[in-house]
This record gives structure tokens, sequence and C-alpha cells, in this order.
DNA sequence: GCCAACGTTGGC
DNA sequence: GCCAACGTTGGC
């Protein structure tokens, strides 16, 4: 079972949210890099939720995939922010996975926590600069992390 | 709100 | 195919 790291901005979509819905189509991925990482998910994959362009940016909880890639919806609907004019239905562009609530991380854990772990001394999220909205989580990540926090 | 870093676009 | 311009991301 492989492990990733999915960003969110919680103005725009919360851990509370996904916690509220149950179940969300994880849509809007418009970059190449992530995308490919989407298409690498499995079913009962898990992943860290990261909340950023937030005071304290850091992780906050888990979630499970539910779905494998699919085409995402909206990269055809000229009406959303996330439409696609060079993308068409015979051959998507953008995929989505499902993803389902599984529990909050307390206390979270800050991306000043996350630089002190030697463990995440080569993960691209902790690189200055950093875009990358689909990070992959070793298992020593996703252990060093676990070991810090009480899933509620 | 600022701005560095990055990915994408498009003129040539 | 280069690369300047542009738009976006995300920490601070």
């Amino acid at each position: 079972m492989a492990h990733w790291l999915l960003k969110t901005e919680p103005e725009a979509f919360s851990l509370d949210d996904l916690k509220a819905r149950g179940q969300e189509p994880w849509d809007g991925i418009r970059n190449y890099q992530a995308r490919n990482f989407l298409r690498q998910m499995r079913v009962g994959d898990e992943v860290f939720i990261y909340h950023s362009r937030v005071p304290v940016p850091g992780i906050v909880g888990i979630a499970r995939i539910v779905t494998e890639a699919h085409p995402d919806p909206t990269q055809f609907d000229p009406q959303s922010p996330y439409y696609d004019a060079g993308s068409s239905p015979a051959d998507p562009r953008w995929d989505l996975v499902d993803i389902a609530y599984l529990a909050h991380c307390v206390p979270a854990v800050s991306l000043e926590s996350l630089r002190e772990m030697p463990e995440f001394a080569d993960n691209p999220l902790v690189r200055k600069g950093n875009r990358l909205s689909i990070v992959p989580i070793s298992e020593s990540q996703w252990q060093a992390v676990l070991a810090r926090v009480t899933l509620v």
C-alpha cells in the first residue's frame, strides 16, 4: 500500500468539510506531475490531508482512496474554474480520485515540525518553492508522523 | 498581502 | 526548440 499527501486550502475545502461529507471527489488537479501520481493511486491507499495557505500549514488528518483515477468532469464544464478547453471527452487530460474521511490528527503536524524530522529531509514538501499539490509519502515518513499524533 | 519559485504558453 | 512573459502556488 502506498501513501500520499494531498494539499488543500481549507478556505476552499477543509478536512472538516471532508468529514462532514464523508467522501469527496478530489477534483481540480491541473498539473501533470500531480496527475501522474493520481494515476498511481490504488483503492485502499491512505493519504495525509495537508492544509496550505494558513498561518500554520501542516498535516491535519488522514483519508483513504476509494476509487482509482477516472476523468475529472470539471475539465469539460465551461462554468467550472477548472474548465480546460483543450481537453476532449474522447481523450481526457485530467483525472480525479475519490477519497473518504478517516480521522483528524491531534495535534496537527506543522510544516515546521516536518522540516525537523529526518525522515522528511528528501521529501519535496519541505523544499523551498515546492508547488506540488500531491506528494508521495514513504512508509517511514508515514510512520514517523503517525507516531506523533492521536487519530481522533 | 507580498513575492519567490515554478509550470505553462506562445511568439519567433 | 528557445525563452520571455504570464499566471499560480504557497510560505511567510
